[in-house]
DNA sequence: CTGTTAGCGCTTTCAT
DNA sequence: ATGAAAGCGCTAACAG
């Protein structure tokens, strides 16, 4: 007769198992995972022998339970589809999974409704703590982190009133300063292509930095050169096809961020006009799609890998009890290509 | 004196608070979230009365304890930062969701032992089920999934001994099918870049694809033709570069995928090469980066979206005990745009 | 239909 | 440095 193996036991191995194995209670089990100093080094040796040997894998759930953290943080965000939004979520995964913690992933698509039921699910689930996107949500949302105690990160924005901790960069200002560019260079009738702002402070802000350097400037931005769209490259399309249609076309257009850009690039192209001779484009994000376009898409570069590093961080130190910086603002930069230029070089 | 607002007690409100509020047992408070139908009708107000009141929300851990199952799955993609993982992702995600399961997600990089450590990371954190990318993985990892008897399906591919549930699509035919398009075209002589094959049946089965055709044909893959590159835009580019460098180079470039076919048309216009006219070029994946180009690339459609969808939709009923199809091959499709052409038409 | 009771697997005092 | 024992919040058996 042998001694049974693991494999024969129908339930799962526990602590109680690998305790048994190296002749030690379960308290020393959990010492030997959680606070291996409190431990004779020989013990501790006979325990992770055991626990190697037994494949031993802890059980989250009961730990969780107990000690009332579940080292996962939730990430809420908008939409999947853009792809910016998966490389900030790759880059806080990444810090969070280093540190032992996992990512639990949730999106609402636009709908600040969807984002505080998805939250209360998620609390659900345990998590314990948020990264949020932008700085607009549903005021119930921060009492539901409130009354369950839960940390929380708001990106991509700063909350301008610095009552929130907050990760991002001046949206405002990115689109100010292209704007600005754009004036200086002699443009005059300005177009802008704008995700829905409704619960979407980047958009808003961005739309907002792009007025007010043409206020300063003395311009103004005619309501039918504002054209929204959801954030596809179609919606974009047709945006640009009705800005094209207009009696009066601007020279420049702007969009709050490259997808809508690459969208009105592609309604030039199907319409024959010449970027940038008769219309100069600019994005935001400054992504692959439009660095790689014909001509290369002006942009503003973001932050995007920083945000989801910085989020990552501070959620750390916080959960850790460690001293950490709210609010931080990033930086970005102007990126110029080929779709931006000098207005009337009617090529 | 009134009676205590909940937000004064400092602990979490539990099953027992809304209980006592209601008039009932916390086994009639389970009941009423998991089987209402058991309740009767009136005390079931009562009790969900008190929940609202109390903003009661269940503590998972506890349940996944007791229950043994706490609705999450773990997704285990190699990496964000290529647009594809993400999109399907997002409709797992939101199938998942739509059954109240969250989504855990990790990624791996490419390195199949590191994927075996985020998924024992994520059975430690309690996932009940598992969705992978490719069919290739270490064999420790379905031993440790065996182990702890954990579903899992894997996605992107199909398991040519139909030993794994698997949802995909047979990525060979795809560059079959686009390979012998291009040599009924009239295209002699071909170059491929490529992924690291190593833990990638992706890259290798859509490389076999293309080399199956070519043998097919009598023709052969020139090994100076075969570049490999990271997936990304730079590394194709330099792949690219490294191909126009031969003294005889191929008419038609396959990637195994659209940022490698992208990275490979940004060589191309830099060295003044044109498309299609020297060169064809194609990928795989059909992306938005692709059909944007200049000129649009022709690709393989593959169901990136369908693929989370059915994923999901096997993950539950599996949890569920339901029936289910193990094995789904879906489909995929050509999408000829204007870099691919017949060879030789030297613009 | 509802209450009582036990216990999921772990961590954490409190002893020693 | 280690063990004994309590209990986190919930669900599942069993009674009634």
């Amino acid at each position: 007769m042998e001694i049974a193996p693991p494999t024969e036991s129908r339930s799962r191995v526990a602590a109680r198992d690998v305790a048994q194995l190296a002749g030690v209670s379960t308290a020393t089990v959990s010492r030997a995972l959680n606070t291996p100093g409190q431990v004779d080094p020989e013990t501790l040796e006979r325990v992770r022998d055991a626990m190697d040997k037994l494949r031993y894998v802890p059980h989250g759930a009961a730990r969780s339970l107990r000690s009332q953290r579940s080292k996962m943080v939730g990430a809420i965000v908008p939409s999947f589809d853009y792809a910016l939004y998966a490389r900030t979520t790759s880059a806080l995964q990444q810090r969070l999974s280093e540190n032992g913690y996992a990512v639990v992933l949730a999106e609402h698509h636009y709908q600040l409704d969807t984002e505080l039921q998805v939250a209360r699910q998620l609390i659900e689930h345990g998590v314990d703590a948020f990264v949020f996107v932008g700085v607009d949500h549903d005021p119930r949302l921060f009492s539901l982190l409130e009354d369950y105690g839960r940390p929380y990160v708001l990106t991509w924005g700063v909350d301008p009133a610095g009552r929130h901790p907050s990760v991002g960069f001046d949206n405002r200002a990115a689109t100010y300063d292209m704007a600005r560019h754009l004036i200086v260079q002699g443009h005059r009738r300005f177009g802008l292509i704008t995700a829905s702002v409704e619960g979407n402070d980047r958009a808003r802000e961005r739309g907002a930095g792009i007025r007010a350097a043409l206020a300063e400037a003395g311009l103004e931005l005619d309501p039918a050169c504002v054209q929204p769209a959801r954030i596809t490259l179609a919606s974009a399309q047709q945006a640009m096809q009705r800005m094209l249609a207009l009696p009066q076309r601007p020279t420049a257009v702007m969009a709050t961020n490259d997808v809508l850009a690459v969208g009105a690039m592609l309604a030039c192209r199907e319409a024959g006009v010449s970027i940038p001779g008769e219309i100069s484009i600019t994005g935001v994000d400054n992504t692959d799609l439009g660095a790689t376009q014909t001509p290369g898409l002006t942009s503003v570069g973001t932050p995007i890998v920083q945000i989801g590093r910085a989020a990552a961080e501070q959620l750390i130190a916080r959960l850790e009890g460690k001293p950490f910086t709210a609010c931080q603002t990033l930086g970005f930069e102007l990126v110029f290509r080929g779709s931006s230029g000098p207005p009337g070089i009617r090529a």
